[in-house]
DNA sequence: ACTTGATTAGTCAATTTTGACTAATCAAGT
DNA sequence: ACTTGATTAGTCAAAATTGACTAATCAAGT
């Protein structure tokens, strides 16, 4: 439904074609939805099925015709429901990352420690990521700025994580 | 990968049948994996025809014959790497109620307000649950400081940004 | 003019995931 | 003894997702 709605949105200011979608979403907002582009157009056409979306094909030289996807009157609608379907509820995130927590007394101290030490290099170097992109308009801005408040908290909590496994493994 | 590493660990302590796995899964670890019943038969299928898993049928009266699925040698080798893996790596989770925040401008303030309430009562309630869940022994326990400390992060932040409307849309 | 590598655009087969269903057993009220 | 509803266990077809591929155009070095 996530898909749905954000691409409806993308759709609102203005018809794109496929690939200007895909391009859009990875570089801007891989930080909240998770869609590759195969998915992108399976959703694009489940949706022109719905009568949400048209498409008109455009040949440019002789290149493949180009899809360009633009949204209906029955996509707006659909676009104003799913928003607000999509603020009242909460949907809890999955921390995939924690199932590797979950064992980790089944590890040596010492190597969980130089494992986690990786994860927290990683976890680095995406915040310095997220906090170098240059500001967005709107309330789009929100989700970046989300994004950090939880890397942030993210960071904090795995230095924890480790010093409480320093100090019960005695080094 | 994460669902496999879940799986081959909880059949490391006893042999299981995938009635009992998916038990398991959905009352105490819901909060990191998200694993539904059909999905686990097919990873254990899956791993059975790796040899990570052996499958043994179990007739019992005359119900349905029950597999039972217990860890090979090359399943604990595998969960061994797995688990490292998992550990050494940093996976960011996905918020995909950013993406109605994304739209919120959209809105007028105080229905957007009106919804994010909704939404923030959902959140509450969802702590509270987990904060009543009963202590689990080991590193088990971390994934619920995890979610616990996440989602009392995540209830400041909303209520940030509800102020920060109430403030712009001088309410 | 021509190879090489990047960019643009999209497709397809294979994999993964799940909602909805089946079917037996058990508990317990009548 | 017998219906009713819960619990246990699993299957299946349909839907969603993606890695790997194709294929044209463009840029730019030689």
């Amino acid at each position: 439904m996530d898909k749905k709605l954000l691409l409806l949105g993308l759709l609102r200011n203005g018809s794109m074609h496929g690939y200007q979608l895909n391009e859009f979403i990875e570089s801007t907002l891989a930080t909240c939805v998770q869609i590759k582009r195969p998915t992108a157009y399976y959703v694009l056409n489940k949706m022109k099925a719905d009568g949400w979306v048209h498409e008109t094909q455009q040949q440019e030289g002789n290149r493949p015709p180009r899809h360009v996807y633009g949204i209906t009157s029955a996509g707006e609608a659909a676009f104003q429901e799913l928003l607000r379907q999509n603020l009242a509820e909460y949907t809890s995130a999955q921390f995939s990352g924690d199932v590797g927590l979950a064992f980790l007394d089944e590890l040596p101290a010492v190597e969980g420690l130089a494992l986690l030490q990786k994860r927290r290099d990683a976890l680095q170097a995406h915040l310095t990521a997220t906090q170098s992109i240059p500001p967005h308009p709107g309330s789009l801005q929100l989700t970046i700025e989300h994004q950090i408040r939880h890397l942030t908290a993210e960071l904090i909590w795995l230095d924890e994580v480790m010093a409480q496994i320093s100090l019960d493994s005695g080094v």
